[in-house]
DNA sequence: ACTAACTCTCAGGTTTCTTTCAGATAAAGC
DNA sequence: GCTTTATCTGAAAGAAACCTGAGAGTTAGT
């Protein structure tokens, strides 16, 4: 099996390091590209399955890349990265195709599973799938629906990222820093206290319906999903 | 078979003998730094493994040199060591990409689980298995999970740091000295008698589970987990 | 513009863990 | 058997980690 080949294109130094290390670890092959003349030159050397592509480059606009590259004969996806203030009429028309878009600062874990849908869409190969089955929790990710025993429950867009994190990464104790590197936003510059919060939030909701608890505290460690018993 | 690579980049030289010798001792190839500088030379000369490196140098943040040491191309995952209160402050971000960081003061047996944890996570080839099995007792690092002859456990974090300290080095007697040295933080000064406090806690969880007396005490030397009759 | 939902912080309350210590118990030596 | 010494263990103080409710501030939806 042969990796998902990923180009990111941005120039901000700390963004394009913090997504090609966080990528690579996903397991993606990573290439990386600080403007549009070098993304276009990166993408004939070794065409990529998906393209990471900042909207707001120095030399030239995200309009005009993907112009390039499409008339080069590149038909990789694109997954827009944008602002929040610059404005959502910027990007309309852009994504087309299997194209989407996320606004900075975006989380770590969104960034993969934007991915991850977005090979699903174009029908790659090497996609996860959409639905993860684990145990007494099962999350639609085209639905953005999260059940537990079968019962639908309704989360908050940030109870809903924290409970995937933990279940993908089912039997595993995760650090509270880890939570928070990958659940959160990379600019969130408060303390580990929220991820307790939103435990305990996220308990509330499921715990009643399920017939264990599923999320565990590991005092002095962090906290775990058991996918069984 | 190799022996991993490690780079000790701190500028107490009391923590990088402690290190060093401790981490030698567990079979590693050392190397040490006493500032960023030495660090980014240290790496051109011998690629690392894996990379502790303190927070706070005298003449460059972690920071500096973690990004110093990447853009020279070194993919080695890094160990963070910081001091407790620098940890609230900024180290968002520092658990991507099979990074983690541990906080001054530590127990050596702790590093040496967190070293061989990140090797695991980033399957480098002489990486130790997430599950210690040994005998009665078994272990699972990822979950952070005891059993003993099938049945769960549940362990303070210190019972638990004890339990792996003498299951990993079951069939050997250890001194309480030895014990108290590598399970509790460095700079703890009480005396010895806490491991007998332990060891105590500790058989009254295992011993009723299991058909035989686990942990031996040797008197006068010191305590033995046996894997065997 | 109003309302509802969500995010984040904070502090009080609660539980669990760590450490010390002293008396009880057991082993070794004489 | 008796003494000495090492080890075991229960109690208790204090510390640390965790949980949760309340509220302020923000965003999103009607």
């Amino acid at each position: 099996m042969t990796k998902t080949r990923v180009l990111i294109v941005d120039d901000e130094p700390n963004i394009r390091d913090l997504l090609a290390t966080s990528l690579r670890f996903a397991g993606f092959d990573i290439q990386t590209a600080a403007n549009g003349t070098a993304a276009v030159n990166a993408v004939t050397k070794s065409e990529p399955d998906i393209i990471l592509l900042d909207v707001m480059l120095p030399d030239m606009n995200g309009f005009s890349v993907t112009k390039k590259l499409r008339t080069a004969g590149i038909q990789a996806p694109i997954l827009f990265l944008t602002a929040r203030d610059e404005v959502e009429d910027k990007i309309t028309g852009l994504t087309v195709g299997g194209d989407d878009y996320l606004t900075k600062p975006f989380s770590l874990d969104e960034v993969v599973a934007r991915i991850q849908a977005i090979l699903r869409r174009t029908k790659s190969a090497d996609a996860e799938p959409a639905v993860i089955d684990a145990g007494p929790v099962v999350i639609n990710q085209d639905a953005h629906e999260v059940s537990v025993e079968g019962t639908l429950v309704d989360l908050s867009p940030t109870e809903y990222k924290l409970l995937r994190f933990l279940v993908m990464n089912a039997d595993r104790v995760l650090t509270k820093a880890q939570i928070l590197d990958h659940v959160w936003e990379y600019d969130f510059n408060g303390d580990m206290g929220i991820v307790e919060s939103y435990v305990s939030y996220l308990r509330k909701k499921i715990d009643p319906i399920s017939s264990r608890p599923l999320i565990q505290t590991k005092r002095g460690v962090g906290y775990i999903y058991k996918k069984n018993d």
